[in-house]
DNA sequence: CTGAAAGCGCTTACAG
DNA sequence: CTGAAAGCGCTTACAG
């Protein structure tokens, strides 16, 4: 008659003649045990299907091999995944592949400060979290529960407070802008997001510096993340109004639904893509890739950003030292139709 | 001099001049406690910035509050994530809030029966299991293991064996069948994956029973999920071929990309869709939204989906009783460019 | 109303 | 080479 719940290791150590300290030697290969125990009690083990249960081993260690995942935009997921951005499940994907590879499991949390939310959800050793906002109060909490983390972008408001991962803002700011000019750009227009992340505020400062020097008045706005392909109306509303002063040439948008919607609203209007109009995306999505033109766009390898944030809060946990400058990898820049002109 | 590591139950009975039964009693609700005192330790507890370690918890209780979220088609997703297919995002969106919702966490566990996985990638309290695969080698694992687990989509090999959740695929494939005949298609064709899943079989054993119904020759093929839109060449290679005894005027896909694929190789070798070829997808993608013609297409409701697993699972661990029949919600059909013809 | 004790399943100094 | 004991931070039956 089998034991009625999982086998312990006081089981193993019944079963094997020995005690739980000779089992524990010998399956952790730690202490001295001579090798017929220790094969006699791996035998047992096998046969009783023993599996070590990894709540006793958290106990002690006050760990459980567990990184925790979070996404900061990911709060709006009931109400609104945006249709095409699949970056967050690349970099939800290779953030478990990646923890997995190194012995540690993936957990996807949601706002941890958010009143009744489990217990379960401080468990992590470890917390990844992407995008922090300004004065987050994610970052406030982890830092004062003293659990370990890294950011996937600074917080704006604290940028050298923590361990954050550099998302090269600024120097994708510039490679596009550059691209844009050398593509016949010569009055351009940047469209962010309204969410308060380093991506959004780096960009809109990159991108006034870079006018400065040529100086050209600012075009800038900001539409909410979530208008998806509407922002194109907004801007092509805003931008080419009647009363514009300057109508750009050369439209930056850093998310690839904005950038989308741009396209498709200023073709509504007549104004052909990329002859008079050039667009660009920060961060592409599918719609880029399939719609007419095809839109230029970097792709930010999120699955590359996963597998360093996730090697980074490894190394926190294990007291091992972290690199000096922790940098996501260079995005890669596609050119496509949208930025092409056949006559240059 | 605060304490140098977490605060424990034991900080707070000291500092509350109490034991640490009291301030469990006090803390939870148990038992019988003055007001009084109950204040005071709550006060304390708060001061000294006291949580309760989940992991504690769990080994008296043998329960993290963890639900495992194990996606089958998952283990691929380092090479291979679908362009535009955001099916899993979805799901794992809404169950990691619907967990936490009910005081859970969500973990996203690639296949936990791979060697050198994580003893914590066992040690949720429930599992859900999307999309399981024939004579599915996790699901093995897991009954065997003792762990509770609910499949989305049965076991091809076992569909009576576990806790499933009906995923109605056959009643999607006859709805579109229907569908496509309403819409003018006289000689239907079927395009499913080569996964081995229920998904894929309840597809072709539908159409077939549906062919037989009214006296129409399987026209019907398998390619490969990761083929993505390259399956659009392969289908109309075959089904189009020279010697091609029959042709279909209609062409049913399992996956959104494989009809994308299907409708633009159609259009590239001169066949008209819809006039000529109706085009249908059975999950839909983003890309059947943005091409021209749009593609008809089911949204799967990916969000309730998990929701309702992530319900049933919760009612497994608490002992609650299943529904008789679990069932994923409806899927809600689409109907696009793809099989509208103007002229019926 | 409150607390001492046992125990959840492990690991690790330490003693033999 | 092996094992008894302590302890990780809780909860809960039980005694007072």
């Amino acid at each position: 008659m089998p034991h009625p719940s999982r086998p312990t290791i006081r089981d193993v150590a019944v079963a094997a003649g020995v005690s739980p300290t000779t089992v524990s030697h010998a399956l952790n290969g730690k202490g001295v045990v001579r090798q017929e125990t220790e094969l006699r009690i791996r035998e047992v083990a096998e046969r009783i299907g023993y599996r070590p249960s990894a709540i006793a081993r958290g106990l002690r260690s006050s760990r459980l091999g567990l990184i925790g995942l979070i996404m900061r935009p990911f709060s709006t997921l009931d109400s609104f995944v945006p249709e095409g951005v699949d970056y967050f499940l690349r970099i939800a994907g290779a953030a478990s592949l990646t923890a997995m590879e190194h012995g540690y499991s993936l957990m996807m949390v949601d706002d941890p400060t958010k009143a009744g939310s489990p217990v379960s959800a401080l468990a992590a050793d470890v917390y990844i979290v992407t995008e922090p906002f300004e004065d987050d109060h994610v970052l406030t909490m982890l830092d004062r529960e003293r659990l370990p983390f890294v950011t996937l972008g600074a917080d704006p408001s604290r940028p050298d407070n923590f361990h954050s991962i550099d998302i090269l803002a600024e120097a994708q700011t510039i490679e596009m802008l550059s691209h844009l000019t050398e593509s016949g750009g010569r009055t351009l227009a940047l469209v962010t997001g309204t969410d308060r992340t380093e991506w959004n505020f780096t960009a809109q400062r990159t991108y006034r510096e870079w006018c400065e020097r040529h100086g050209q008045a600012p075009l800038l706005m900001a539409i909410p993340e979530a208008e998806g392909e509407q922002a194109g109306d907004i801007a092509l509303d805003h931008f080419f109004a009647n009363d514009a002063p300057t109508r750009p040439d050369a439209i930056y948008c850093l998310t690839g639904r904005h950038a989308s919607g741009v396209a498709a609203a200023a073709i509504a209007r007549g104004i052909s893509v990329p002859e008079q109009l050039l667009v660009a995306a920060g961060s592409g999505s599918v719609q880029n890739l399939t719609q007419r033109p095809t839109v230029t766009a970097f792709d930010l390898r999120p699955d590359l950003i996963a597998q360093r944030a996730v090697e980074y809060a490894i190394c926190l946990v294990e007291g091992k030292p972290l690199p000096e400058a922790m940098q996501a990898p260079p995005a890669v820049l596609y050119v496509r139709e949208s930025t092409l002109r056949s006559v240059n």
